[in-house]
DNA sequence: CGTGTTTACCGCCATG
DNA sequence: ATCATGGCGGTAAACA
């Protein structure tokens, strides 16, 4: 069976929010007839639409789009702008209520919140934008640590590669996880990214080379059993708490004590996985005063207590 | 499950 | 004027 999916674009979206899902969606049909996608792309006016990088494609009206399984909207810096686009907001409205299955990739997060479709939602969207975004739309649940989400039927993804990991997901729910481990081995990408859903790793990976807070990130790693209180690492960079939780926010995404916890529960999630120790051991080595404040953490950001994640791992 | 306490965050403003 | 810095107080959240 052939499905249709459509991609919402418009001036200054992100090209690998589009290409790699239509990558991965393409790679599929390749050996089997029963996992074969039609993709279409659709923007406000239609004809060429330039992505933030200068590469334009051919859209689509939105108005015009063919009837559709599937609706992705892209992210993008464009995306912050045009989210009161009142014909996206209604091509994404309607196609919701008639049922479409619906998701985001990156920013695009921002379009179908725009839309009211992520009201009371678990939600995810790229860690840089996610205090704006939680700022801008309090009512949606946001999971910033998470690779990708699917809550009521709506599934949103992380920065830019996250529509990848989406995208496959996606794929296994229309046909299987067999599938879609073939085409992540055919597109050269994890099939289940080390770390878990965690996209905090990718975060280090982004900021530490640049930022000014590499060497006590790296620090606080090696660290994790101390106190680690917004005080004490403004101290270790020898700054003033205020400023240094001013200059932390801006330069990561994350205020200190949510960086610092994410920190913490990374490294748990793993020794959890790893079996290492009890739940509660595990809870000390990383600095959590105690078991039950770790599980706490765990439901607050990956909506699930450790002791699940050691059953299902 | 309520309740007092601590902590983090943020807006505001002063300083240099 | 602009920018980096940092102190103060209110608020909300997390803890005990």
């Amino acid at each position: 069976m052939k499905r249709s999916v459509g991609f919402v674009v418009y001036p200054g979206f992100q090209m690998l929010d589009l290409s790699g899902p239509a990558a991965a969606l393409e790679t599929g049909g390749r050996w089997d007839s029963s996992c074969d996608y039609e993709v279409s792309l659709l923007s406000p006016n239609g004809g060429m639409v330039k992505s933030s990088g200068g590469i334009q494609v051919e859209t689509l009206k939105i108005a015009q789009a063919p009837a559709l399984h599937t609706v992705i909207a892209c992210g993008g810096v464009g995306a912050l702008h045009c989210n009161e686009d009142a014909k996206i907001i209604r091509f994404l409205r309607d196609h919701h209520q008639a049922g479409t299955r619906m998701a985001s990739v990156c920013t695009g997060a921002f379009l179908l919140a725009a839309a009211g479709l992520l009201k009371g939602c678990r939600a995810t969207t790229h860690w840089r934008y996610a205090a704006q975004f939680q700022r801008t739309y309090p009512d949606v649940l946001l999971q910033s640590d998470s690779i990708w989400v699917q809550d009521q039927g709506i599934w949103t993804s992380a920065g830019v590669t996250a529509g990848i990991d989406l995208t496959l997901a996606l794929i296994a729910q229309d046909n299987d996880e067999d599938t879609s481990r073939l085409i992540a081995r055919e597109l050269v990408v994890y099939h289940r990214r080390p770390g878990g859903q965690t996209q905090f790793s990718a975060m280090l990976d982004l900021v530490s080379p640049t930022g000014k807070f590499a060497g006590l990130l790296d620090w606080a790693r090696l660290h994790l059993d101390q106190t680690l209180s917004v005080d004490e690492l403004a101290d270790h960079v020898a700054m003033s708490p205020r400023h240094f939780s001013r200059a932390f926010t801006e330069e990561t995404g994350q205020t200190p004590a949510k960086a610092v916890e994410q920190l913490r529960l990374e490294v748990a999630r793993e020794l959890i996985e790893g079996k290492a120790g009890s739940v509660e051991s595990v809870a000390r080595q990383v600095g959590f005063r105690s078991a039950d404040r770790m599980r706490r953490a765990f439901v607050r950001s990956f909506g699930v207590p450790p002791k699940s994640i050691r059953q299902t791992s």
